[in-house]
DNA sequence: GCTTCATGTTTACAACCGTAGTCGGTTACA
DNA sequence: TGTAACCGACTACGGTTGTAAACATGAAGC
């Protein structure tokens, strides 16, 4: 796994539900990740062409298995969700993070549940 | 201003920044849009053109002022806000937020100003 | 050995995006 | 009254994305 960022390739939105499948299991087989993102209903081509394009963004890693490819996650889901994170909040909301916990709040996205948790991690990072 | 949901047509990155020139003033011309997001070093013609797509998504109204048009935001801010980062947060972290917040503690990418806020605002969502 | 199946590679193509030039009409100044 | 400046509309073009078919190649069975 790399552990620090990615090489400036963003990675697409169908892209990201290969890597969840990846990220959830690997190394996969093309098809093995067609049958984890079913609920897509894409052909076995489309995942394909995704996977392609994920090695050539350098995202994954491929090894070969036989007279077909295992492919295995480079880029780390938390690498990955924390760019993305921080995309949104420099973006949106100039780099701060108050002002989107403000607009999940307003639009009622949070849960009693989120609120617990968020305030358990607030004590958390408080000490 | 309409108050819910956008026609579903996304904004895109750069259509963005437009917006947010019209939402910290309006209505304002192409040429003071312009002037707006002289920060971006686009030329009047790519203004223009993101002012006409926008205009084609309905984000935006044109009402026109000799011979020339003035644009207004008929998306309001908040939603356009509120939309993204529910977005963000259901794509990414299954619709919770407290994952959100955990990625975003993780990558330090809160500030202590941040802390601070969200403990104030949790204590007032808590009421 | 030839056919068939699985699999990666190449090519396709429409939509969208970033970026911008050109066209045609109107206004305003000389 | 001609012409320069300005403006919105149309056109353009390369890149990315979503979606997938066609092709090549090697393995495996008959």
């Amino acid at each position: 796994m790399v552990d620090e960022q990615q090489t400036g390739e963003r990675i697409s939105e169908a892209e990201h539900a290969v890597m969840e499948a990846l990220w959830a299991a690997s190394p996969l087989s093309a098809t093995d990740v067609a049958d984890a993102v079913q609920a897509r209903e894409w052909s076995l081509a489309t995942v394909k062409t995704l996977l392609s394009r994920l090695v050539a963004k350098q995202a994954i890693a491929t090894q070969p298995d036989g007279k077909r490819f295992l492919y295995t996650p480079l880029l780390a889901r938390a690498d990955y969700l924390g760019g993305e994170s921080r995309r949104l909040v420099d973006r949106l909301f100039g780099g701060r993070a108050a002002p989107l916990f403000a607009q999940l709040a307003e639009a009622e996205a949070l849960s009693d549940a989120d609120l617990s948790e968020i305030e358990a991690l607030l004590k958390e990072l408080r000490k």
